[in-house]
DNA sequence: TATTGTTATACTCTATAACTATA
DNA sequence: TATAGTTATAGAGTATAACAATA
C-alpha cells in the first residue's frame, strides 16, 4: 500500500475533519470581521442582505429568535452600514438594507479571511472544481432545517 | 453543454460555498449542543479534551482570552463534565479533563448533527473518499493563525 | 386572532485590565 | 521578571415572556 492509493476514512474521520474545517472557517471570518469592528453575527447579518430583507426574515437566516435582531440591526444601522425601510405592503413589516458603505464593508471581511484563501490556493483548478461538486452536493442537507 | 462537465467556479463562488457550508456546520453542531443543554463555546471546548489541556491551551485552542475559559470551565464543572486537576510539573497550571460523563455527552453531540450526518451521507464511498482528500488539503492552510 | 417588531430580563461569551501565586 | 489562572467590569449575543401596532 503506498501513498498514492488513499484509503477511504470512517464517518467520523470525516465528520470530524468537516467540523474542524468549518469551526476554522468561521474563526476567520470572525477574526476579518473584528478588523472592521463587527461582531461575527453582525458580518453575518451583513452578507445576507444582497436585497432588503424582513427583521423576521433576518432572525430565520441567523437561525436566532427575533428579539435579538433589534438589538443587532440598531447597531448596524448606528453606523450607518444598514437602514431599516418601511414595508410597501404592510405596514408591520421593517425591510432592512445594506446601505453602500455596508456592502462595501461586507466585501472587505470577505476579501479579507487570508487563512481560507490560502487554504483554496493551495488547490489546482480541477481540484477546485472537483470540491466545487461535492460541497454543492452537501449543500441541500447540510442546510436543511431538522 | 451538457449537465455532465462542470464548469470551474470562480473563487468568489467557491469561498462563499464554503463559507455558507461551514455556518451551517457550525450552526448543526450549536443545536446539537444546546439539546444537551451546552453552548457551541462549551460543547468546544469539551471536544477539545480527549486528554489533560492546560487552561492557558484551551484558550489557544478556541481562539479567545484566558480569562474567559474560567467561567466556561467553570459552569462544566458545576455540570460534572469536566474536572481541574492540579500539574504534577507546574503548581501554577491547572490541567482540565472531560469526566466520563464529559466524554459520552460530546460523543452523543456529535452523533446528533443530523444535517451533517445526511450531508455526508449523500456521497458514496468514493466520493467522501476524494472529499476527504481534498479537505486534508485545506487543513493546514486553514488551520493556520495568520 | 395571528403576526411583526420591540422591550425587559437574565444568562453566557467576549476583551481589557488588575490581581495572586508560582516560576 | 515573567507566566498561569483568576477576578472585576463593560459590551454584545441569546432565549423567554410580554407588549403595541397592524393584518
Amino acid at each position: 500500500m503506498t501513498a498514492t492509493a488513499p484509503r477511504t476514512p470512517t464517518k467520523a474521520q470525516l465528520l470530524e475533519l468537516v467540523a474542524a474545517l468549518g469551526t476554522a472557517q468561521w474563526q476567520d471570518f470572525a477574526a476579518a470581521a473584528a478588523r472592521h469592528g463587527l461582531t461575527s453575527v453582525q458580518a453575518k447579518l451583513l452578507s445576507q442582505l444582497k436585497g432588503p430583507v424582513p427583521m423576521r426574515g433576518l432572525a430565520t437566516l441567523l437561525v436566532c429568535d427575533a428579539s435579538n435582531v433589534t438589538g443587532i440591526v440598531d447597531r448596524l444601522e448606528a453606523r450607518g452600514l444598514v437602514r431599516r425601510e418601511p414595508d410597501p405592503a404592510d405596514r408591520r413589516v421593517k425591510n432592512v438594507v445594506a446601505t453602500d458603505e455596508g456592502h462595501e464593508t461586507i466585501r472587505r471581511v470577505r476579501a479579507e479571511m487570508q487563512a481560507t484563501h490560502s487554504a483554496l490556493d493551495t488547490l489546482d483548478e480541477e481540484e477546485r472544481t472537483t470540491l466545487y461538486g461535492l460541497l454543492e452536493r452537501l449543500r441541500p442537507g447540510l442546510e436543511h432545517r431538522g
